[in-house]
DNA sequence: ATTGATAATGAAAATCATTTTCATTTGTGA
DNA sequence: TCACAAATGAAAATGATTTTCATTATCAAT
């Protein structure tokens, strides 16, 4: 029963641990990997429901799949060229943590993105 | 050049400031209102645009449309029933722009939302 | 009122992530 | 080897959203 694809797990990992269902599937094309997207979306969702990796949206909606247990980190994302820079968010855990606190909220998670433009641009 | 439709906002605020597309489509329609799915999308992206409406998205990755305030503030949600309370996010502000500093970024924006189970859920 | 330019509208088609279907392959135990 | 359950993946279906494009409404200037 267990679709856990130790292949996609794997390709999760290497990718940072972080990545949506056609990132990984295209990820393992480029790196010569036989599969087809639908068993990505599969083993994807049996990691999720083995809670072996979370899932998220991104603005667009995209689902992406992130490894439970990995240092949760957030990013830093140029509007112009897409450089995306990973940065820590010790303020940020805490500011959700006591937000979540105050309104009886638990089980919770956040998300925190800043986006601008970098030097280049 | 303002798509703002006034009788999509409308229902917006009679749906209780938060709702899907598709709903506020499907309740205009209900209603005998004529129009079209694409002039709500129009609409409602024009919306957000004037910062009128925020947009967030569903856990099915669907897109809601959240009448708010002016103030730059931020969110948390509840994952079982949807409600939403709006927070400050003194903290965050700082940290976005500590971070932005830190690795040269200009014209900075950022996000930031809290999920998790309210009280009742 | 008539013309002409510009913006708004919406039906239909296109897009894109995701899910479902279903025929085939693989693995495993008897 | 045989049978049977689980896994696989190509192709089709789904559903939200966007794009296209032809039509219609608005409105200022004549």
């Amino acid at each position: 029963m267990s679709r856990s694809n130790p292949r996609v797990l794997s390709v999760l990992e290497r990718a940072g641990g972080f990545a949506s269902a056609q990132e990984v599937y295209r990820l393992m094309q480029r790196e010569g990997e036989s599969i087809g997207l639908t068993t990505v979306y599969r083993a994807l969702q049996s990691l999720v429901n083995d809670k072996i990796v979370d899932i998220l949206r991104r603005e667009d909606g995209e689902a992406i799949y992130r490894l439970c247990g990995d240092a949760h980190h957030h990013h830093l994302v140029c509007k112009g060229c897409g450089d995306t820079v990973e940065i820590e968010g010790g303020a940020v855990e805490k500011w959700a943590k006591v937000m979540a606190e105050e309104h009886g909220f638990r089980d919770v998670g956040h998300t925190a993105e800043i986006f601008g433009l970098c030097l280049k641009c």
